[in-house]
DNA sequence: ACGGATATTATTGTCAACAAAAATGCTTGA
DNA sequence: TCAAGCATTTTTGTTGACAATAATATCCGT
């Protein structure tokens, strides 16, 4: 069989994640140019659905468009970057309140078991990397999906979190940070298995404040340059 | 000159145009589904560029696709159009809080006088209508913009807005509520005015909460059925 | 007559050639 | 030598034809 690809799935499809996970994973960098010969030939689609998946990534902001002159991978400045954590704050806010009164027993333990692993994950060094960058999204995925409101978590998975893992290399926390992340993750997760809403929701915004408040002194220290 | 559009916008753009008027204005109705080659004929385009803005338009949760079966236009029932007053909430509200830090003096006055031609509205019954859908739009769209948060905006203007403003035809709100909504905009603009970002915050969620409410209320009675 | 399988049809997905616009580089004149 | 205008070239936007898939209707068997 020479088509290896999934059938159900459109070549649009395709050519959307494709770009969609070259973007987040650095490949294409913020403010690059892409021509759309160049990616036809790297991902080995036509122009017709390639274009297609490049109006879904300008719509969703992780591309810009000037007519005529071709896309250009979305670069945000570090005031932008910490606008997108006070988005956060307010929506994953709500979302931690709404997974407290939602989730499901089942969902619960799911969840305190993946606190379990990045515990684990976080005593050994190397597993600090993973933590940092994949397993604070895997938490914060759990939470949106168990608010049950699907725009919610529709916006938060499918615009929020991908500009800001634009960037997650860069902001790999500083020394002392993924400890305290897991204690805050810790106590948010007991927030919910209490279906405490309103303490979970506090202990949220508080969470995403402190990484915001940690990203703005590393700007100010000149760690972090845009 | 036979072409009467703008030439520095591409047909796709136009197509995206026609199509999300279309959806809010109800030509499209809910739930309804829509054929490729019959939406050529009605907007005068080819496919390319319609599939394009179908994409765009899908992305932006205003269309709902299933593979090799086509568009239909999003419906939602009464529980997900709660669920959006709860993220406006939480958003607007910040987007409120940003609004006191940051929109000029000019700008205010401009709110202030907005809010002045909405209260000669009210007081004319037929002003009502216009009051009631787009009015209090063009009030929550000042706010928006003034939070100075592009992404904010963004995803309010962009996402949030056209989804509420789907069922704008059936919220008309209950007798008394123009004169309230018009007083609580009031309130949040002195806010604003004032510099006090946490008052407008507040202000702005209990508008929003009450619109919620009100929504609520008219399901359980049976008014709003979906 | 009813259910299931198959053939048909209509619709969506894909492609490659064509047209238009913008960016680039070249020529030409001062 | 520099700048402005023009031609070239590259890149984007558009089109219509072609292929594949899913929905529909028909036919046959039980």
């Amino acid at each position: 069989m020479l088509e290896t690809v999934t059938p159900t799935q459109t070549r649009a499809d395709e050519a959307f994640e494709c770009l969609q996970t070259a973007i987040v994973k650095g490949e294409l960098a913020p403010g690059e140019k892409i021509g759309e010969v160049e990616l036809c030939e790297r991902f080995n689609l036509t122009r017709g659905p390639l274009r297609e998946a490049l109006g879904r990534l300008e719509s969703r902001g992780l591309l810009v468009r000037r007519p005529h002159a071709g896309f250009k991978v979305v670069s945000i400045n570090g005031e932008e970057l910490l606008e997108l954590y006070r988005i956060r704050e307010a929506m994953e806010g709500l979302a931690a309140c709404q997974a407290a009164e939602r989730m499901t027993d089942a969902e619960i333990a799911d969840l305190q078991r993946l606190l379990d692993r990045h515990e684990e994950m976080v005593d050994e060094a190397q597993g600090q990397a993973y933590y940092q960058h994949e397993g604070d999204y895997d938490f914060h995925y759990c939470i949106a999906m168990g608010s049950r409101n699907r725009k919610l978590s529709q916006m938060l998975l499918g615009d929020l979190y991908y500009m800001v893992r634009l960037y997650r290399y860069r902001l790999s926390t500083s020394a002392g940070r993924p400890h305290r992340a897991l204690r805050e993750h810790r106590s948010i997760a007991d927030a919910i298995a209490n279906r405490d809403g309103e303490l979970a929701q506090f202990l949220m915004q508080r969470h995403i404040n402190a990484a915001r408040l940690n990203i703005e002194k590393k700007i100010q220290e000149g760690v972090l340059t845009f």
